[in-house]
DNA sequence: GGTGCCGGTTACTTCAACGGTACCGACCTC
DNA sequence: GAGGTCGGTACCGTTGAAGTAACCGGCACC
């Protein structure tokens, strides 16, 4: 019962649903966020994807667009003309994903340079 | 010029220093979210994180406090006593962190129902 | 009929995070 | 001196995202 110690963190403090649980789409895709942002004003296609993603591979843009078309947050039309075109776009659950998104990236705005000194502040120290 | 195109993408639409480009700390980090949560109500004892991180081994715990520790987000505090103490703690800048955090919290909390289903649908549909 | 574009697919490799097990050093108690 | 607690480290294996490279079918243009 010191004051310093908050009380004990019990062994179910994050319940089995706990949404931090499997916070999804965001994490672990690398490409996902800038997919995101390169769709938030409209549709684009494919190769038109891949001009602002510079360095992405065709096959990691198919691999993320496809799990996120399975997350529901992105849909894939295609229209058969010719050349052929496919279009991806923002669902209306993905673009609920630009609030957190945009939280997000305003941290890291205001944030990344105190986080990069503690990275080097971090290597003179202890290393 | 068609009405359904969005301006072209540039292939800098994404500047070199954007925020999302590094979004560090969350992403990749498997139990950052998790160990922040933790760390919220106060400083923190090495085996008491362990307990509601049910599951974590020691090895991964200590690799992912120091590489929040190097992030300057987690602090490290050694007690000279016996039994050995060592207390975590959020820094300042760890505490920016929760805003984000919550929001991100609160669109899984709204939205993971939409996102298993759409993955459920997904496996009906194209599988 | 050869070339190129579009939107991919396939196979192979690399790499970092995660997981499991074992063990360690200091100090304590029995 | 045997065993326990605390906060780790060392070694090794697995997994999944990402990178590399080659190729493909359909259509248009020359």
């Amino acid at each position: 019962m010191t004051q310093t110690s908050p009380a004990p963190l019990a062994a179910d403090f994050f319940p089995a649903d706990c949404p931090v649980q499997t916070v999804p789409v965001l994490g672990s895709r690398k490409w996902a966020w800038k997919i995101i942002r390169c769709l938030e004003e409209g549709p684009r296609r494919f190769s038109e994807l891949r001009v602002p993603l510079a360095g992405i591979t065709a096959k990691v843009l198919v691999e993320s667009l496809r799990s996120m078309e399975q997350d529901g947050v992105v849909a894939r039309t295609e229209y058969a003309e010719n050349p052929p075109r496919v279009e991806y776009a923002l669902t209306p659950l993905g673009r609920t994903l630009l609030g957190p998104m945009d939280a997000v990236c305003a941290w890291s705005r205001e944030h990344l340079d105190s986080l990069l000194a503690a990275r080097l502040e971090y290597e003179r120290d202890d290393r």
